[in-house]
DNA sequence: TGCGCCTAGAATGCGCGCATTCTCCGACGA
DNA sequence: TCGTCGGAGAATGCGCGCATTCTAGGCGCA
C-alpha cells in the first residue's frame, strides 16, 4: 500500500491496523490526546483520522464522548458472512472470464504457496497464510474489474475476525480451503466461470461455519479498556 | 434523519444533500475557506466533514490539493447498478420472509401512492416519487435486517443520477417501474420470496436501462468549477 | 512566438488553546 | 445502604494562525 503523505493518512493506517490486529479490541476508548501523545502528532489529525474511521464503521464516534473500536454482533458478522456470500462467488465469475495466462499464473503461484504453508503438519505455518489469502482474494477483485463491487466487498471484509484468523480452522476445514483455492485455479483455466463460482461460495459456506463455532461460544459483544 | 448535534455532523449532512442533489456536480472544486465562510463556521469542522465524504467515495481529496466531488465513470455507474442487481433483490428476498402484516400494508400504501403520483398524465409529479421510493427501499432495507447488506448498498446508492432521476424514465419504463412496486407488495402477501425476488430484478434492470440512456450519449465525466 | 523559470498569492496541513460537555467520585439526605 | 446531587478533572468541539505546498501569471531566453 502507497505511504500516505499526510499525519492524517498515516494515523488512519496506522490505527486501521492496530484495530484490524486486535490490538485495540472492540469496545476500546481511543482518546484523542493519548493517541495524538503516542503517535506523535497533535490531535488534529488525529480527529481527522477517526472521522474516516468512523465512515468506515472500525470506530464509533458518539457527540461529544470520544472514539471507540465498533463492536460486532453475532447477527452483524452472520450478515457479512451472508455478503461476502452474496458478492464474492458472483466477483468470482466476472474475474474467472477475465483472466488471462498470466493472471491464472499468479493465482495459481499464491494457491500453491497457501497449500504448503497451510497444509497441517510440522511446517504449517497459519500466519504466513495471511498475506497469501489477502493476496489472492485481492487479485480477485482486481481481476473481476467491478469498482463498485470491490468497494462493497472492502467494508465487509474490514471487519475483525474475518479474513485474519485462520487459527480458528481445524484440519479438515483447512483442507478445504487450501483445495478450494487450489480449484478455482483449475476452474478459470478451465474458462468455466460457473464452476468458479460455486467453489468460491462452498469456500465462504465454510468459512462461516467456522465463525459461527468460534464465535458462537463465548460473546462477540466485549467492551475491554486499554490502559 | 436526526439532526446532527455537532457543526462537523452538519457539514457532513448539509454537503452530502448538495453533491447528492447535484448542487455541486461532480468534479467541482469544495474549498475549505469558502464552504467554512458559506456555513458559518470555521474550517476545522469543514475539514473533519470532507474526510468523512471521503471516506464514503463522495469526494476526492488528494493531499495538498483540495477537495472535489467525485466523478463517476460510465463503468463505474455501470458497476453500481450490477450490485445493486446482486444485492437488492437477495435482499428483498429476506425481507418478504419476514414481512408482517402491519409492514406489508405500509409498503402498499407508498407503492399505491406512488402508482397515484407517478403515472404518466396531467397529475403526474416525478419530484414527489423520490421521498416515496427512497422510504419504500428503505423499508425493504429494514426488513431485511441484514446490517452488512444494508451498509454496502447504502454506499453504492450514494450516487447521483442513481435513486433520484425519475425525470429520465419514459413513460413505457416508468408504468413498468410503478408496477413493480405494486407487484413486490403481491409478492409479500402470497408469502412469495422467489417472486419477489424476481420482481426487484427486473425493477433493477428496467432502471439501469434508463440510466443506460441517459447517460451513454453525452460523458458522464465532468471538470464544472463553481464561481 | 513559444517554452521554461521564478515569484506572489492563495490554499492546505496541522499545532495550539479556550469554551463546553461529559465522566467520575465524594457528600448529603432519605 | 442506596440513590441523588454537585463539583473537580479531563476530554471533546472548534476557532485561529503559521509553516509548507500548490497554482497562476509574468518575465527572460531561445
Amino acid at each position: 500500500m502507497a505511504r500516505a503523505v499526510t499525519s492524517a493518512g498515516r494515523v488512519v493506517e496506522i490505527l486501521r491496523e492496530l484495530i484490524l490486529d486486535n490490538t485495540f479490541p472492540p469496545g476500546a476508548r481511543l482518546a484523542e490526546t493519548e493517541l495524538a501523545e503516542q503517535l506523535g502528532v497533535s490531535r488534529t489529525p488525529v480527529r481527522e483520522a477517526l472521522r474516516q474511521l468512523a465512515a468506515e464503521a472500525l470506530v464509533e464516534l458518539p457527540p461529544n464522548r470520544g472514539a471507540r473500536v465498533a463492536s460486532w454482533s453475532l447477527d452483524e458478522l452472520e450478515s457479512v458472512f451472508e455478503l461476502r456470500a452474496t458478492l464474492e462467488p458472483r466477483l468470482t465469475g466476472m474475474a474467472a472470464a477475465r483472466a488471462g495466462e498470466a493472471d491464472i499464473a499468479e493465482l495459481d503461484e499464491l494457491a500453491t504457496r497457501m497449500l504448503a504453508v497451510g497444509s497441517p503438519g510440522p511446517d504449517q505455518d497459519r500466519d504466513a497464510l495471511v498475506p497469501l489469502n489477502t493476496a489472492f482474494h485481492g487479485k480477485l477483485v482486481r481481476l473481476a474489474d467491478a469498482p463498485a463491487f470491490a468497494a462493497a466487498l472492502a467494508g465487509a471484509v474490514r471487519t475483525p475476525l474475518i479474513m485474519r484468523n485462520f487459527h480458528a480452522y481445524d484440519d479438515a476445514s483447512m483442507r478445504r480451503s487450501l483445495a478450494h483455492h487450489i480449484e478455482i485455479v483449475a476452474a478459470f483455466r478451465a474458462g468455466d466461470p460457473q464452476w468458479a463460482t460455486a467453489v468460491m461460495t462452498a469456500h465462504l459456506r465454510n468459512a462461516r461455519a467456522v465463525m459461527l463455532r468460534t464465535v458462537a461460544p463465548h460473546s462477540v459483544q466485549r467492551d475491554e479498556q486499554t490502559h
